[in-house]
DNA sequence: AATGAATGAGGGTTCATTCAT
DNA sequence: AATGAATGAACCCTCATTCAT
């Protein structure tokens, strides 16, 4: 059908084997995992429920089964991926004392897992709106930062709104092919200018070391 | 606000009489102008060319005579934009001496326009590659700036995306529905902060005064 | 909206429109035409757009130029074919002094009528609803009856359930095969006799000698 | 027919519980119960197996167990409302020496069963052949009334239409929606005077009194 | 028996594209 | 040039039917 390869590290599950006796929601997460290499190639527009179906081995009447247009399997998918990467990011910032240190942390582990996963970028890159659902979880940060006067800045919107932009748009830079961490501190450091972070500030919280890269795939449900 | 032709609005009256010559250039631009609107309220890929034709007063075949396909004449009208948005700011910061306040207030006129014009503003909220074709146009500036030391960052890609970045998602903000020039500053004192600019230049360029809103929107005719 | 004076500058359809719409007329019409074998012969419900559309020799996209469901062209169908019936009946019953004649006379001539013609008669085996539209227009008739104390019953709506259900009923009867004009006189008659209408002037209005068949089909133009 | 069990309008709580055997035409029985008013609101060709499954709150494979189409359902549904409005009409007649008079009185009681119960009413609208089973029941009066000689009318065939069609449509009639007795009188008398049963005689035979309507209808459980 | 997930053929609908006038 | 009728491929969606549990 259609073996790119990009994804896969074996050759196609055959899961049918594995849903005959699994239940809805086997099928339900398979379709979702399916989609997200066809997201990240095509967009969250252009592939019709077919791709979808095809992509994931099902027929398209299963496929209504669980979804009733593909905005909703995006949504379903988005969400995913959000929570995937916050799950990831959450924890090891948990126990930073300073907002700013967490905030600035988040954004190069966020930069990081973008660059370093491919499909997690090339989904970034189609579909913006995962960043606009992962900044919805430094809210908090953003607004104890502000509260310490740490922020020169005090517009909670126009906050998330320096973080996400320059954060989106510094994906799709060539610098962010091939992602080194040099480079996702300069954006975390772009980032915290922005909100009128003092320099010294800056570059005290850019000097904590991120957490060593996990072996595995972040995204790696998919392998399963 | 549009004090001329509100004829112009109507496709059935119009543009396709007396003309002689330059007709060709005529039919074209109309179906640009009737095209913003529909960009606008629709977004860039949900339109179809009947949608477009109909707006514009021609029949399909017609359109086939301008355009192949929707998205040549996004990219046409996405064009006009920009011209439009570049020849009303570039004027007038040409005479400024100082890369740093001829980006603050070119950053400061767009963003005034954008939130002045209904149209625009829609516009730029579905389309936003707008913006990415407008930062193409403060290059200059950026490299100006650069070279004489006046910001921290030297990476002109990331520059770039700080710029269109923070201007395209602090234009979907609550607070860009009723545009203040204030809250227009604040966007551009969010920009050259990212850019790593000093405090005191930024304000310093933040203190030039915006030129008078000229009476007629840039958009002109399309005004609804 | 419409100034006839402004002269030149009215977009006077383009002579293309014109004639255009003529053609439209036709393909409509024709596509109606092909329909009524396909109803006759599949019933109201069953045929799909393909069948209709391949009846006709057209694409299905020209189908949805004239028509958004088969019930549309149904509607279309039903009205056709009553006005062909009610042409060909309402003339030679018009002068008629009396009411019962009238209406014998337009019972015996529908029944001929869908005797005769193999593709009416079919179709409305399949399609009641011809009936009800028909009966529609003996109202008149049945209305002046009663007023004229001719009738015993009273009660319109009855009467019209009378008229259409043993028409109906009647020509699905094996009778109905070879529909005699003997056979359309019992069917009159019970009709007259059901409103109460006395036996003698039931005989002396089924007297009236019936007009001579056209050789043609009435619904001719199919075979064209 | 009838206990008291209210609960079994409710699919859930049901009919699968604590029964030995016979569950199977219990099971069937429940299905075409349950079909009745799905075919009375939605009409004989809309409804769907689905909608069958769900008004009996079994799944679609259980369905399958016991009727292949939906049109086997229909035919089932029609047969048990046809021996059960037989099966009140037929004992109530059996005694009458008078064959118009059994004619009369079983087309009253007709008239009142389908005004007075809902869903009958409503079922009889969009399935008509019910009315067609129901005077099959009837051939053998009939068939003697014209053996009798107490018809005018010598045609089986056009007998049974008349007393079909002249039903069904009355049934449509805005005054059959309240269905007083007086007007299901009109009807049979319309019906047998259609037939040609003399004015005296028919009088005679609409003289005798309906049975008192039973409290509970006669389609039991499923009165809305 | 009963269940309901999966299937895929069938039919509905849209719309880019062509073309005769 | 401009027109718009006609086309048909592509997509959407439903639902009868099968089948493993």
């Amino acid at each position: 059908m259609n073996d790119k390869s990009s994804t896969k590290r074996r050759p196609r599950p055959h899961h049918r084997t594995a849903l005959g006796q699994a239940q809805r929601e086997k099928t339900r997460a398979w379709i979702i995992q399916s989609a997200i290499p066809v997201f990240a190639q095509r967009g969250p527009d252009a592939p019709v429920i077919d791709d979808f179906a095809k992509a994931a081995g099902v027929s398209r009447g299963t496929f209504y089964n669980y979804f009733q247009t593909t905005h909703e399997l995006l949504d379903a998918t988005v969400e995913l991926l959000s929570n995937d990467v916050i799950a990831t990011i959450a924890p090891a910032v948990a126990d930073m004392p300073d907002p700013v240190m967490r905030l600035a942390t988040a954004a190069r582990m966020y930069y990081r897992k973008a660059t370093h996963d491919p499909l997690f970028r090339e989904f970034l890159g189609s579909v913006s709106s995962v960043g606009t659902l992962a900044v919805e979880h430094v809210r908090g940060d953003l607004q104890e930062a502000m509260d310490a006067g740490l922020t020169k800045l005090q517009d909670m919107e126009l906050a998330q709104a320096i973080a996400v932009g320059v954060m989106v748009f510094a994906l799709k830079t060539r610098a962010a092919q091939d992602g080194s961490d040099a480079h996702g501190a300069e954006v975390a450091r772009a980032i915290l200018a922005g909100l009128g972070v003092t320099p010294a500030r800056i570059e005290r919280a850019l000097r904590v070391p991120l957490p060593a890269t996990e072996d595995e795939p972040e995204t790696g449900e998919l392998a399963a």
